[in-house]
DNA sequence: TGCAAAATAGAACGATCGTTCGATTTCAAC
DNA sequence: GTTGAAATCGAACGATCGTTCTATTTTGCA
């Protein structure tokens, strides 16, 4: 049986035009959605406007305009074009570790980076679910799918580490990802908002604590034997 | 030594015209206020607009700036209000139930109430924290400084338990609130953005995680013969 | 009851927003 | 090199925003 967790965040993703010569266009939609990326990172896809990205790529708003259609479509392609970086970045790389522990572990080591202050850009995914938590319409689908897709690969990869004797078989998978997600947005919002440093430790200690409420006592005695 | 924990969350408050004879103006400032908070709690404070708040309290735009004198004020007498009526709601009633676990598990207990949907209007703190992460100003201190009060409040509440031997001596206050935060941020995510419905239940689970782990052996067995 | 002060309305401002449209430039294939 | 298509620009639109200013109404007090 495959290890079929390696698929890319189950989400629809445009097969299309990868390596293709490039023309002219979709560089500058490259561009443009760069930009928009680092933009949306700080004002959220709420602030993003065509004018200040127009400003910032040196085109005129109608330029800009042209590639996406509509605001929507530009938020929407902000939003995919964040869930490609956090798939390169974080669930990639952790899915090369061996399953189980070490694969959640990495996951949320990852993920850790990508939401803290050391990239200065926030987590979109994080801001995007505040910001449109009362506001029905397709991005906001579009972020509940991507947001769906990742707790589903953190799900699953907890659930790994409950086959692979790592953690308690009376391990509540959904119960466990509640607590891990509450340690990253706690990150989020005392590292970027309260610009407290301790944070990130904060972060991980707090996933110590998780996992030992988690975990058989036979892996926590090989942890604790490995001093 | 008086239990001082009981005053007000420590912020600077206006201990001005509060049962005067009420001139027509601070009513229909109140009005608006209330309007504002429900608008607010929906749309953000970016999302707060004179012209909507003109709208459902049927008057002028002019005649509701006016109370005001700019937006940004606005704003932030909205943070006071919902600062005001996180205390009533929350710590006040809290703070009646006996110093320790008890207290504390009051304050987590109201908490809860407050973010959930129970309460369909969201978390001001919570969504303000993400969209004034990046926004230095008036009203971002305030939303800090408002925020910080209520985490020392908290963090008194973990040492006072700790000090009561609910809690072990080694509980770090700091990191012990970092979690229980993070329990609230995801409950206010899964809650209100992707419309779960345990997610009430799933923080609740969660504190008992984190305070099994803080308890002290005697706090523990206590809990264990009670059953 | 009368009068000053407070409260509200109404119109207008400049700015910015997303979007449309027609003209113009740049590109790519023959 | 020519030609048709793709890409970009520039100007304008209607809407909404916060804010200002000047009337007008309403209120509270002597």
């Amino acid at each position: 049986m495959p290890d079929s967790t390696t698929a890319p965040l189950q989400t629809a993703r445009e097969a299309s035009a990868l390596q293709r010569p490039l023309k002219k266009g979709r560089q500058t939609r490259a561009t443009i959605l760069e930009a928009a990326l680092a933009l949306a990172s700080h004002m959220g896809l709420e602030g993003l406007s065509i004018g200040a990205l127009a400003e910032v790529t040196g085109m005129s708003k109608s330029g800009v305009f042209a590639h996406f259609g509509s605001r929507e479509e530009l938020q929407i392609s902000v939003i995919r074009e964040y869930h490609a970086k956090f798939e390169e970045e974080v669930f990639f790389p952790a899915m090369r570790e061996p399953r189980g522990l070490p694969r959640l572990r990495a996951l949320f080591d990852r993920w850790v980076k990508r939401v803290s202050v050391e990239l200065d850009s926030g987590c979109i995914y994080i801001s995007g679910a505040v910001e449109f938590d009362d506001r029905p319409g397709p991005v906001r689908d579009a972020l509940v799918t991507m947001v769906r897709a990742w707790q589903t690969a953190l799900e699953r990869a907890i659930h790994m580490a409950v086959e692979e004797g790592h953690l308690s078989e009376r391990t509540d998978p959904l119960q466990m990802l509640f607590e891990i997600h509450g340690l990253i947005l706690s990150l989020h919002h005392d590292a970027r908002f309260l610009r407290s440093k301790g944070a990130t430790l904060s972060a991980r200690v707090g996933f110590e604590h998780t996992v030992s409420h988690y975990a058989t006592p036979a892996a926590t005695a090989t942890r604790a034997k490995r001093r």
